[in-house]
DNA sequence: TCTGCTGTATCGCAATGCAATACTGTTTAT
DNA sequence: ATAAACAGTATTGCATTGCGATACAGCAGA
């Protein structure tokens, strides 16, 4: 490990490295080789090999007969489930945002912020988009989303402001926001009406609306955000139609008032 | 490790108990602490203390500040975001199911089966139910299920068999069938009709319809599903209803015809 | 303040994971 | 066809690394 020199006496390479094997698998590697993971991971093919099959005993890799390839197995999915039983805002959510997405007929997405991403948590998509905007677990720069945005306004001064120097961004379509000031004003704009607005920011004709869902001290750490086409909305139907019910939606999950 | 005695050379053990740490949480163990980690896992309390810390400092599990207890990480939902890419059926699916959904204004599921379980991969929830039916990971007794009577209804003979005879069962309600006979009976009918429907088998007053999705060989590994209330449908909306749509959305998923 | 708890740190031993290497089987090019 | 190239699989000796007993620290409640 040549990466990490010092690590404390407590740290267990072994599963260190077998989760990183994990980790090579993403949008654009849906499935491996032995080699092409031990490329990927940048290990020993002998290493990759043993953890490789010590995953694939566990039931964490499943190993097509034919071409010996490693695919993620339905374990993965089991993680999420237990995922949603231990986060303590998804049991409130889930039954809002039903009703909201039964209300608008649009799509609704519940998402969490983590580090400098946000995470979609829930989904429940209405309409046609592309594959990535309809399943959960992906992961966007905070900066350029609505749902980000929508957090960050609800964050302490010093706090924000951070984020907004710091925080990566990176360009998605042509009309993405590059220009941190920009990014300000759209998060000031948040603060004061209590929602966010991004366009184009991820993929064209899309405008998305979040609404930050507050805890107890006022700091979101999640948001509410509906997506919708350019095509069938403006500025004034989502203004009129959307977020009305979205804050609404939001302020039901915000665990503050029952505290 | 007492349990497995002669594990080939090729396994690493410290993987495989640092996995086993995160397979500790589920529905009723959503956070635990170090100790509660060692008792579930029957691990020394200091190698839980070693695994566990690893796997905060990569990133797999969240520690709460105050009570120390730790929970699973938004990480647990980035494997998900994976596996749909790895999965084949997911990226057909997922456009179809949405415009089931649409159509019928009923929660439409997308299951696969995975050993001699379902779980439940798509979920698109439309009216409020228990937390534990609008989840994806969820995994439930394939012969208990809709979802796995239409799955086997596909098999050939012997490998039917095998499972009416020998896959678990478990009471979810007193209306569960824990008849195999029976079970065998819905099968068959399912065979006959190309889906199955399943009743007060999880919870009850549900009705549950399923429809096979097929492979070239014309055994099923998947299926879609749809699950309402017995409150507003009956058997013959149902049939009218529902089947339909159902039948042509499991039709369009299936691979069998782009090969 | 004492007692019992739970989480954190230390340490010596040997079990365990490491990488080099050799083997097997399948695919590609000549 | 035959050979060469490549990917996956097995073996082995060595020392690194993970093991668990034990001791320490920080916080409850009594």
């Amino acid at each position: 490990m040549p990466d990490a020199e010092k690590r404390d006496s407590l740290f267990v390479g072994a599963l260190a490295k077998g989760l990183r094997v994990l980790r090579a698998f993403d949008e654009t590697h849906p499935e491996l080789s032995l080699g092409a993971l031990a490329q990927r991971t940048g290990m020993d093919k002998s290493t990759v090999q043993r953890l490789a099959n010590t995953l694939h005993q566990e039931g964490w890799l499943t190993k097509d007969p034919v071409t010996r390839r490693l695919r993620p197995s339905h374990a993965w999915l089991e993680l999420a489930y237990a995922y949603y039983w231990s986060d303590p805002l998804v049991g409130n959510a889930m039954p809002k945002l039903i009703e909201l997405s039964r209300h608008l007929e649009e799509t609704v997405n519940f998402a969490e912020i983590s580090g400098d991403h946000t995470i979609y948590v829930l989904r429940l998509p209405c309409q046609r988009t592309h594959f990535a905007a309809s399943i959960i677990g992906r992961r966007l720069p905070a900066l350029s989303t609505s749902v980000g945005r929508a957090i960050l306004s609800t964050w302490p001064e010093p706090d924000r402001d951070a984020a907004i120097e710091n925080w990566p961004l990176k360009e998605f379509t042509p009309r993405t926001t590059l220009d941190r000031a920009s990014i300000r004003n759209s998060i000031e704009e948040a603060a004061a009406r209590g929602f966010a607005i991004s366009r184009d920011e991820m993929i064209l004709n899309e405008l998305a609306v979040a609404a930050p869902i507050c805890g107890p001290d006022g700091r979101a750490i999640a948001a509410v955000q509906c997506s919708v086409s350019a095509y069938s909305w403006n500025d004034d139907s989502l203004l009129k139609k959307i977020v009305p019910p979205l804050l609404d939606t939001a302020n039901a999950i915000s665990p503050s008032l029952r505290m």
